[in-house]
DNA sequence: CCGTTCTTCAACCAAGTGGTTGACAACGGC
DNA sequence: GCCGTTGTCAACCACTTGGTTGAAGAACGG
């Protein structure tokens, strides 16, 4: 069900005409009609990549006579850059702990306590 | 056909159970039998998740008498990472340049040179 | 050599997705 | 008050996806 808001930004992150989309309203806000202009698609498509952008917390549409301004929600980011800097730094630390294992093991060479460090835990 | 490996990577990481298995894999490498034990699906469900996240350039497998020990690969990260940066940044500065903008409004309140800073380019 | 373990491949199924067209609601211009 | 513009909703279609089961391949342990 992709119930959780971090699955819905990466779900529609996914595809590169929102991707897109967002590249362009990071320039400034946009109406449906001139988010769908550079794309030979119908309006109707583009309003529903607009949806999916919206329920995911990136795109906010506000109301202006029968235009529908878009705006670019960029705190959602931040949601993201957490969850993958977390999951990064964890690694690189395994990595330079690695490291730091395989320095001692070729200045120790044969002695009596090489950790094994390899697969699972 | 989400061709390029930004889509591949966003759609990777838009299932709960896959940023799961990354979670894991950050604290260590992991054979698919120790991914799939968490979970109560089929090992075969596991074995295509982790297909789809190999596919994404998050994961690589090595070989191991009969067992397939994942392993994460943290450089992809750095290509999201730099795509929501580049927009993040870029509807900061947006914003920045608005309140500079709203702020010399109130300033000279109907000055001449009012310039446009609103919907479209 | 044979059985067991670990993993993947193949076929299938229900549900979701991105696209289409058609209808319709809302609003401004005349 | 009508008409064109703008956008969404609804139904439909082809394709993908996450899951299943069954079979098969590859490597160890007798």
């Amino acid at each position: 069900m992709a119930g959780d808001q971090l699955s819905r930004v990466f779900a529609a992150l996914a595809d590169p005409t929102r991707r897109d989309m967002v590249a362009r309203l990071a320039v400034g806000d946009a109406t449906v009609g001139e988010l769908a202009d550079p794309y030979d698609v119908s309006v109707q498509a583009v309003s529903k990549h607009i949806k999916v952008l919206t329920d995911a917390g990136l795109v906010s549409q506000t109301k202006d006579a029968q235009r529908r301004p878009c705006h670019l929600e960029a705190e959602v980011f931040d949601l993201m850059t957490k969850w993958i800097e977390r999951y990064r730094h964890q690694a690189q630390e395994r990595y330079e702990r690695l490291d730091t294992v395989l320095a001692e093991m070729r200045g120790e060479e044969q002695s009596t306590h090489h950790r094994e460090q390899g697969a699972a835990s």
